[in-house]
DNA sequence: TCATGTGAACCGGTTCACAGCC
DNA sequence: GGCTGTGAACCGGTTCACATGA
């Protein structure tokens, strides 16, 4: 079965607020108090279940623990699988930090700068290379995803290494378009094309209350 | 005229690619040359110019400088427009350093942060304030924007705080859905997400090429 | 010949609406 | 009554294909 790109994107988000809601003690959830968690529609909702073969009880709406370990088994890997990073500037760090800490199941195993100060010193609790090093590293275990968060002028480079040393995925922070073969996904977290985004839409929504008023 | 979302995204995005070729010191661009660039296809590229009222000549292409200026027209307010920060953590100050650096047209007039050590100092470039002090500083002059970059406990708290002092549009890193009033626009770049998607993906084109195979 | 402009066909995801069931 | 499961209608964005023009 192939799943569309958004429908990954709303399993994701109903996993997260399906643990909190388990979390609160809770383990039964209707259609549509979960899609007021995630903002989605109770139709909406019901039809993603149905697609990923997940059932429910008029009377009692989902079952919380299994719907999770249901989404588990589509989107978590089966073997465990690990990443690593290159660029520890700001953003390379605030990425580390926070992964390490939400996503134990996808650990960042190397981090590789080019400052000479980073290189073989262990930050955050992982160990930093030099990016000359990418191949040598990578290659002694499976790396599923390199994440890029190097000024854009870096990304090409950084990314055909990663690609050459086995790299099946890339998250790109960088704002370029980057080149990769076909078998590599990249997944671009674009920024500047968010700022944009709200900034267009901050304003028009602005101009349609006033225009009602 | 009203501007689908993906359009919004990708005009961004045309307009970020033209002016690198600008700079180049190329000032005409045909349609699946700006596809290439942008990963869409000419005639995606034909639809959306021609959607936003730009025209090209078939022997030529499009003129390259008209059709920033017509994008500026569209995507940029009239009148200047700023943005305040909230946390400085490593996120907020790799933001920071980035959006000063390539967004000068959407300034960021203050930082907020609830660390002792960082309140009345001046951070690359920009002056911390206490979260506490939002609404004061906010209304003093029209900020557009809120960037929220603070934990996921702290962030709707912090989105209520912009919303009362009158930020039309927030810009959210943290991964809570946020509740605010109609008029205020939420945009939500979540990492986590992001990260799951490309996971599957890689994982799933792997599996794809092996059966291929 | 090659690219633009565009009506029309297409397509896939979303929403509707209702039967079935607790 | 209220919720699930789902075929069918709907909808809007994408792609096609071709007339037009340099």
């Amino acid at each position: 079965m192939s799943i569309p790109v958004r429908m990954v994107e709303r399993l994701s988000g109903y996993r997260r607020h399906l643990r909190r809601w388990l979390a609160e003690g809770r383990d039964r959830i209707y259609s549509h108090q979960l899609g007021s968690l995630v903002g989605a529609t109770p139709a909406q909702v019901r039809r993603d279940l149905m697609t990923i073969g997940f059932t429910g009880s008029p009377a009692r709406g989902y079952d919380v623990g299994g719907l999770v370990g249901k989404i588990g088994t589509l989107l978590d890997a089966p073997e465990r699988n690990s990443m690593v990073l290159v660029g520890l500037g700001y953003l390379g760090r605030a990425l580390l930090k926070y992964l390490t800490g939400t996503h134990p199941e996808l650990p960042i195993v190397a981090a590789f700068d080019i400052a000479p100060q980073k290189i073989g010193r262990i930050i955050d609790g992982c160990r930093c290379y030099a990016s000359s090093e990418i191949q040598s590293v990578v290659r002694q275990e499976p790396v599923l995803i390199g994440i890029i968060a190097v000024p854009a002028e870096a990304a090409q480079e950084v990314a055909d290494l990663l690609v050459r040393a086995g790299v099946r995925g890339l998250l790109n922070f960088s704002p370029t378009r980057l080149q990769v073969p076909p078998g590599v996904h990249v997944e671009d977290v674009d920024i500047s094309i968010s700022l944009e985004k709200v900034a267009f839409f901050a304003r028009s929504k602005n101009r349609r209350l006033e225009t009602q008023a």
